[in-house]
DNA sequence: GTTGATTGGGCTAGTGTTAGACCATTGAGG
DNA sequence: CCTCAATGGTCTAACACTAGCCCAATCAAC
């Protein structure tokens, strides 16, 4: 019938962005994608080890999903030794799960797992989004709550112990995109972090390293506090480089 | 048993991080999903007007679920007027669809029909990621054909008829996430944009505002090919500022 | 015309998922 | 010692979704 007959503009392929919007609408059953969100909130510390989980109710309506699959989720992660679940009254699912000391030769054969086209999308991904939520936050007017919030992150890291370390690293970056006042900022900020942590936490903690990205986070949280977009992206974009540096090194 | 006992950090508000984490795990049913993808292609012109959608074993296949749920996702795009299913050999599924031509009134409707939460957070969460996005292609090395592929889309955009100027604005915008080379980062940048493009579709596209839109565009990619990524943040976050404030206006 | 490849239309049997009810266990408090 | 509220453990009927198959329509090519 009707239809536009030549679309010269068309000439530039647009088959990458077929590909990007017709993707798969489900990344797994909801089975599959229960794991690994509950996997997300045990390896991102978000919810400690020795803390529980909510109860199952409660939780099965925040993820809306079923008792049921919820329940399967569950056993999964108990029986890979994620969780350990105690039944009565103060029972619930308790996580077990520390994070691994990185031993070497770790990290090759994590990065070996991921596949080098996967690699690079998540650090892609992860510096394009936290920089951009570090920017927006550095752009917007802080309250005083708000500061406090973004210091005392900075401090608990200062003050970590080795095995707080990793998580007390991901509540400091989540934070950021969290003050922005995003949910759909925070989440993907989230989801970014989780694609890269089995890498970091196959990453050695050096002194060295640890000396250079605790003045880097300072840098960050001055630039967001002093309200500057651009040093609040440059500070973040030199933080995530360094890892992505290290791990790019493993790919040659 | 075992278990950390006190944990002084913790003392921040954590509950904002589980909400993050534990939030649903599917947006709705296979049904709703896959008419909000279709909905995508169709709206952002990643399907131009005219044009049809894949054979429907295919896009099943790409999709990721069954005939049947894809044939029920056609179906009720079809009977809402988006597309027109024709059978047989040559036959498919038809985009119908062409943007609204806005007319006054129609951005107060829209934007009271979103919420003001969603759009602050719809606007944010754009912001950051096409700010990121920008600010990571201008930062890496870019190929000839990268380069001729951003003057392309700006050129496209210039020559814009009026009714193709917002689908070529949409293919201007993901060809930088795309550029990168991130599938995970154009995704999330094609959701960002879809979430605001019922409010673009209700601006009223003067004269005036397209001028100024075009000389920010040419500032972008002046800046990507320039290798500038704190220019490139910089002239994002102007562009999109432009239209944020413009629908932060009506909100007051 | 006739044919044949391509496409949408429709059916069925089997599996995944849900909502809701009920049972079993635990441990603090009376 | 008992009680009872909070929690995990289990079952069932109903609904959603899938894979695979075959039918029906269309139209360019012969």
């Amino acid at each position: 019938m009707a239809g536009p007959v030549t679309r010269p503009e068309d000439t530039v392929d647009d088959s990458a962005r077929l590909m990007t919007v017709l993707r798969p609408v489900r990344a797994g059953n909801a089975f599959e994608e229960t794991v690994e969100r509950l996997l997300q909130a045990i390896k991102l510390g978000v919810v400690a080890p020795g803390a529980k989980l909510p109860p199952e109710r409660e939780l099965a309506v925040q993820l809306g999903i079923s008792r049921v699959t919820l329940r399967e989720a569950i056993r999964a992660l108990q029986e890979a030794g994620y969780l350990d679940v105690r039944r009565g009254r103060y029972g619930g699912a308790f996580v077990t799960y520390v994070p691994p000391q990185p031993g070497t030769g770790d990290l090759r054969r994590v990065v070996a797992d991921m596949g080098t086209a996967d690699l690079t999308d998540a650090l892609t991904f992860r510096m394009a989004v936290e920089c951009g939520a570090a920017a927006v936050l550095a752009a917007s007017e802080l309250t005083d709550e708000q500061r406090a919030v973004l210091r005392r992150r900075l401090a608990d890291l200062d003050e970590a112990r080795v095995e707080d370390y990793r998580r007390l690293d991901t509540a400091f970056h989540l934070s950021i995109a969290e003050l922005t006042g995003s949910p759909l900022l925070a989440a993907t900020c989230a989801d970014a972090r989780l694609r890269v942590s089995d890498l970091l936490n196959a990453i050695p903690m050096l002194q060295v390293n640890l000396e250079h990205a605790a003045s880097q986070h300072q840098a960050i949280v001055a630039a967001i506090l002093a309200g500057d977009p651009e040093a609040a992206r440059r500070a973040v974009a030199e933080h995530l480089e360094g890892t992505a540096a290290l791990l790019r090194a493993f790919l040659s």
